[in-house]
DNA sequence: TATGAATGAGAATTCATTCAT
DNA sequence: GATGAATGAATTCTCATTCAT
């Protein structure tokens, strides 16, 4: 056992972020070292990360960075907080009821796969938190912000497609919502085990492609489907 | 910004697990360390684990910990592959293609559903490995032989039931194992950060009881349903 | 600088040596560990040694090194009474006075120089000691008793030179072996730097070959002389 | 065996060096580092020396060493280089053929002698590097810029000693500073060694004054002797 | 605002040595 | 005699954080 294998082969560097040099912006400052502390979270998770890193990548000090967040653990739920805002933004804009329902669930089943499979940042930080039992997460009232709309928005898709007669009736928004999210997410946010396991490329664009097809048909059909299978139970036991 | 902030708010202790002490036992020892190692690599990632802590807490010396593993990352892929044998054995018991496809592919999904609710140790290995982009799942030949007997299970049940007419034709087994793993795991896998967001205890039993149910209604919905949704599309652009 | 070149970089791995297996035969595995020792002593220093690897390589457990020579120290000087036995030892054999003084100093340096480059062994030891300032060997019997006959050795060539008119009177034979062991040595012991310093590989054959018979003609050169070149005296100051 | 003999007994400690305070001088805090890490390279060898003990003796935190080092190879290789440096600077200043050759040959050695009797560092590093087999020499480009003007004033002398008449034809530099550097530099490099054995001081002024005068009889009695001993042949087989 | 200097408290790893069998 | 198990005490190296300027 060698010591060259000690060293911090346990993720690939964080892509290089764009470096401006001292200025006297702060927020320009604050938003850049925002910027590569993301990278950095996102790809080491917060034990991984290194403030002497991110400061050398912003291109300031880590004195800075610390006159700005206080210490990691702040700048940590910085990165949160922005990555959570950003994500759930896009969503907001596009409910569009009058589509119908099927078509504004499948829009919102093929808008959260979009998004990201855009940017996995958002994956990397929930599996991270999860990790962590959801420490700085709850700590945060952001997200709390974030969601009900969210479901609110669900819940009117339902209520309109139950209405219309096309969807079945008592589907929670919530447990809709944890379904829905786990087709959309776990493809993307696993595809690096699911692509070693099962020897094929998961993370290609076609497959994710027809992933996201087979998602939306999936929840569509659950939807929709009169309850034909009936109670299904467990076999065993 | 005090300094008593510093130290490792980020995750809860690890459960306390049982010391021996001073055996002359060196499988013993081994396992005792592989399982304490297991607790702290699955609640803390392999950054945020301390050595010292594993030391301490299995009753061993550290010395012992490299006599035995080498260094951090030999034990971390000896507590990964070790993991990895015990959640996919279970399965490989149960398959009982004489139940009929609709049964056996229900039965597929409750018993991985079952297996990670039990124990979600795996979870978050597999999340700590997508983080890491799978460096150290990928040097280990132990996923390898596990996934395929799973896949061709899993074919075995799409085969049966497309001839005896119950499922549509043209699944593709890797694509439904995604989709299927998908609904199993997030919502255990991202139990904390879901209740913190969706305001609900998304990790009781009841929750899951009743996701577990919608998870088999969608695949199996999905795989029976003829296709009469029709080849959705996106609404946006 | 990454951790990978951290590792004993420092020394090639000594020379695997003979290692025969678990014995009822004390002597033998004295004799074998000892021989492992030296080795690594020798190309690994008394710090850089590691008690581990020559037992690993011995063949016999750490155990037994302790049981046999009790310490690492212990064990190190006994290596470098070994070494300094069987280093000494040839040049008793061939005093052989008459040859004449001429060519027997001649064959004196020879000796020296013929055996210091059959086995260097000697001259690391030496280094090492030298470093350390003696504290060893200074505890040690060995040398003191193996010196004083050499040093009358020389004395006798001197004084039969003296008195047959071909070697000048005067010359200290304690000086004299420390110009002698000079010439003969340092060459040798200095090999690695002195090849990489003047871009000549110093430590071949050929060069040393010169270097002895010009080492011979030096001392010889120095003894019969008469003091043509006078009372030679500094230039500077 | 008790366990207080497990201490490094090997070697006196280095001797203590002004220790500056926290300065806010980065040239200083490594020139005051290199200083101390030169003092116990020398004394304790590489594997030897110890970090922790050069941050106690140097003022400054091991943390410092290792900013501005990176590791213990690099500031020994640092100090290596620098010793390199000032050893032979001195001599560069007196090459003066106008002296006449034999003078000037008589200078370079009693020069040589006097730099090493005043600071063995030197000495005591390319015994390491020799145990060591020059690993580290060998990656450096100092010693190699260093020595190419020594070995052409050494053949300017030797070629103005045989323009003259004074010196005879034929001697190769490189193989003359071979043997010259042995006379000047074993005797002090193994002054320790050689006291115990000979059982005469053979570090004091005296002695060592007297060595000199020999070496430089030597060296100058071979440049000049007519080759009258003939070539001298061994006597052995 | 901005930063390079500086470090205390760890954290991984090593190693001579002991001990139960 | 012989050994594998076991470890305390280092030892090298790291990292979040503070401070003087």
């Amino acid at each position: 056992m060698t010591a060259d294998q000690r060293k911090r082969s346990i993720a690939a560097k964080p892509p290089a972020v764009q470096r401006p040099r001292k200025t006297r912006d702060a927020a320009l400052a604050q938003a850049t070292i925002l910027g590569v502390a993301r990278a950095h979270f996102v790809s080491q998770g917060f034990a991984g990360a290194r403030v002497d890193e991110i400061a050398a990548e912003s291109g300031y000090s880590k004195a800075m960075i610390y006159h700005y967040y206080g210490n990691k653990e702040n700048l940590y739920v910085a990165v949160l907080e922005e990555v959570y805002k950003h994500f759930v933004a896009p969503r907001r804009v596009l409910n569009l009821a009058e589509v119908g329902p099927v078509r504004a669930l499948e829009a919102f089943v093929r808008e959260g796969a979009a998004s990201v499979r855009k940017d996995p940042a958002i994956l990397n930080l929930l599996a991270i938190e999860n990790l962590n039992e959801a420490a700085y997460l709850r700590g945060s009232t952001v997200p709390r912000a974030i969601y009900p709309p969210l479901l609110t928005q669900l819940k009117e898709i339902l209520d309109a497609g139950v209405q219309q007669g096309v969807f079945r009736a008592g589907i929670d928004p919530v447990q809709l919502y944890v379904a829905l999210s786990s087709v959309i997410f776990h493809a993307v946010s696993n595809r690096f085990t699911l692509s070693v396991t099962l020897g094929t490329d998961t993370a290609s664009s076609a497959f994710l492609d027809r992933h996201v097809d087979m998602s939306v048909a999936m929840v569509i059909g659950y939807c929709t489907t009169s309850p034909r299978t009936g109670p299904v139970r467990t076999v065993r036991k």
